[in-house]
DNA sequence: CTGAAAGCGCTTACAG
DNA sequence: CTGAAAGCGCTTACAG
């Protein structure tokens, strides 16, 4: 007992014996049996991160990778470890086929995007708690969440201000997948009427599946490209494929036309810091994820309240001023 | 007794006898607790997957994102849930300071990309079994690694094929940090010393922080590309900030130079269907490495054999046949 | 085919 | 401040 609590570093011993133990421990090279102690303490000392995976779409988003990182990076030095938790573990037969929810495995779990409805209210039958990161879940507590109706603003307005008449918006084709699209594509168009202006709305083949659907629609939507045009994108990804595709047909972004990007992140390998963007720092929104489950999990009584992350505006040589406007 | 054997599926039990159990398990929810199992069984059912990761480098290369899911995936419908363990951990006072380690954690460890050598013995102390997947440690068994040699000489060939005499190399800063690149460069010299040809290496500042370190490089670089040149990078993020760097002035691959990538894979996020590179499918290497690890686990008898996985060569349009030459 | 016994390595709750 | 006792939920090894 008395080896329990030095080695625990709870309770009171003398500061005789607890030496004698921690040298005793020392050399015969003691590790605690985590799976003893989780299964008297019932708390299995891991957290887990669900991932967002479709039997037909092996890869997850990249942009997902940072938030990863930095989850478990924000469970460094804390007596927790990390487990990926796979979404459809959660979807398949109720979520009990999979032994990490099955088996009492996990004392927390972090949803990362999207979370079908279904799922949602059975991981918290799962799973003790959760924290929503970047989710369809928000409440007033637990959730962490990028601010896109601020990055959709941000982004818009910065083409107003740099004296751009006509605006587009490039989206992808049939309904958002992820909540952050719808809310940032109202704040598009709210902010460019508040300006007297209209933003017309693209979803153009090419952007994510260029040229495998042709090259008719990629010249038309090139040739619509004026120096007076600003043109908004999702993400990075469709940024650059955006890019390349007009370049190849000899209209450059910051040249022919003005380029803006809702969400970016330089660091993860795609760099382009020419790139006019709202730029959102997962890495550290995973930190954050990671310390708000810790405080839920060490100090239960105290509330976490949600937060929802501002994206910094970037500016880049892909949005100059429009000349003709000044 | 009789219970354990039902629920678990091991030896004789009446059928109805089984039937009255199942039913009676189904009726009351029963969990098994998998930490007294571990306990007991002296097994975590856990396996880790180690990731690169640096304190002052947060980030940790894309492309390890692919091969996580895929181990993952792969871990899928077995009776094991993965752990992410971070490089540092290792490294970090012997490896006994993390839980995961310290606390016996772990059935078996996979470890991805460069390992350091000293990480290296430390880990097969700390965890019962480990798999090397596109590390620096290559054995006659437990290992699976991308063929570099195999890749640069694909790529080199093509250019060569495709009647281009004047070959650069684009590299990186200072010694390579991963196995593959020294690999690879020897094969690409050797590729082309047996066609008579020699290759020029670039480690030009502006593939990784262009324009950080001026345009002077970036003029010099691109001013010296000619519709003779084949230019050989890395990866398909070298590629991709190189090819808008020349666009940008004025230079397009596929038109006033060649462009060859050793090492992409599409579906990652960031698209280019027109780049010719060799392909690596990173995602199967890891579903290959979980089906190892867990072979090497349920059939410890049964050595592995290491495997070396072949790029594949998918032609593009950066790679046009050399007119001059034809 | 079935089950009583013992024990894995810890912690909780209690007595000194 | 210290420690003997009991038990967490399983499995292993053995007896019927």
């Amino acid at each position: 007992m008395t080896v329990s609590r030095v080695l625990n570093g709870t309770g009171r011993v003398s500061p005789a014996m607890r030496a004698t133990i921690q040298q005793a421990a020392e050399e015969l090279g003691y590790r605690p049996h985590l799976a003893a102690r989780g299964m008297r303490s019932r708390k299995s000392m891991m957290v887990g991160t669900l991932v967002q995976n479709e039997p037909h779409n092996k890869l997850t988003h990249p942009l997902t990778w940072a938030f990863i990182l930095g989850i478990n990076d924000g469970l460094a030095h804390s007596s927790y470890t990390m487990a990926l938790v796979r979404l459809t573990d959660v979807l398949e037969d109720g979520g009990l086929q999979a032994p990490v929810f099955k088996g009492h495995l996990l004392d927390g779990l972090i949803a990362v995007n999207a979370i079908p409805s279904e799922a949602e209210s059975r991981l918290e039958d799962l799973v003790p708690r959760c924290v929503w990161l970047d989710a369809n879940v928000w409440r007033p507590i637990n959730c962490i969440r990028r601010d896109e109706a601020h990055a959709g603003a941000l982004a818009t307005k910065a083409l107003i201000d740099a004296g751009y008449r006509r605006l587009l918006c490039v989206r992808g084709h049939g309904p958002a997948k992820h909540f952050s699209l719808d809310l940032r594509l109202q704040a598009i168009h709210q902010e460019a009427q508040s300006a007297g202006l209209e933003v017309e709305e693209f979803a153009p083949p090419f952007v994510f599946r260029w040229p495998n659907e042709g090259w008719d629609a990629v010249y038309k939507f090139v040739d619509a490209l004026t120096p007076e045009t600003g043109v908004i994108v999702e993400n990075i990804y469709a940024a650059d494929m955006l890019s390349r595709a007009c370049t190849a047909l000899g209209k450059r972004p910051g040249h022919d036309f003005a380029l803006v990007c809702c969400d970016a992140h330089m660091g993860g390998g795609l760099e382009w810091p020419q790139l006019s963007h709202v730029s959102f720092k997962r890495y550290d929104m995973g930190l954050l994820a990671a310390k708000m489950m810790l405080s839920i999990l060490e100090e239960p009584d105290t509330a976490c309240p949600s937060q929802l992350i501002q994206g910094e505006w970037m500016a880049g040589e892909t949005l100059q001023p429009n000349k003709k406007q000044q």
